[in-house]
DNA sequence: TGAACATATGAGCAATTGCTCATATGTTCA
DNA sequence: TGAACATATGAGCAATTGCTCATATGTTCA
């Protein structure tokens, strides 16, 4: 069962077993993992990141994002749907139209960090 | 030279030419945004999330994160020089041994912020 | 200096991703 | 109800990505 003497890296050596052991208590459980990789993947796009910013100012129907950034419509309704999955943005319909806006402030936060990150 | 009479989306309807200029002006400059991006692409990879977390605990080689994560050397490698290529991770060598560790708390804090909207 | 070892790196491949195109769905209004 | 319109969605494709394999680079020590 216990299989920590297996120690196949770099034949055999090297292995600091107290050092791997401890950050094995640290490493998060896999559905955890699952989630927040995909909420930052979803931040590593570029066109995902002129909405988001688009929708700080206020929310926007989906054709106006598309004349905005220069792509198809239905580029931009893709990209919201997959905001929309990590609950990034919302959406409400009045009529033909759905107008889409940030889901809370979490994004702004996100943002400012990474912003905070590259301007050093 | 100026072209916001050129509402090609929809139709040539449906355009709130206010809230599309407001929006503009909010985005970020090219170059921002592609710093931006390129910062959380990184974060969205389980791999290099992992690695991140391993040295939330301290400093630690590659061997010894090869083997915690069960991935080649060559893997972790490459990872680590995109890790290092945003200024997340830095590394020291001591003798054959590099060690890598975080760069700044820039890493905990947006990890964190993301942790908090995923587990709402 | 050369053998041993830890790490870095290039090539190549399967899997993923973001887009466009075509079309489906949902809503309004005459 | 059906035409008009805003949005959503599936298929398909080019580009990107993360891995492995093979090997290069850097360091120590007898």
């Amino acid at each position: 069962m216990e299989d920590r003497y297996n120690v196949e890296c770099c034949d055999l050596v090297c292995a600091h077993e107290d050092v791997i052991d401890r950050a094995r208590r640290a490493l998060p459980d896999e559905d955890t993992l699952y989630d927040l990789t995909e909420l930052f993947r979803i931040f590593g796009d570029s066109t995902r990141v002129r909405i988001l910013y688009a929708l700080f100012t206020s929310e926007m129907c989906v054709c106006d994002i598309a004349e905005l950034l220069g792509v198809t419509q239905s580029a931009v309704s893709h990209q919201l749907r997959a905001l929309k999955n990590v609950r990034l943005v919302k959406s409400r319909r009045d009529g033909k139209t759905v107008y889409y806006s940030l889901a809370d402030d979490h994004v702004k936060t996100i943002i400012d960090q990474g912003l905070e990150h590259v301007s050093e």
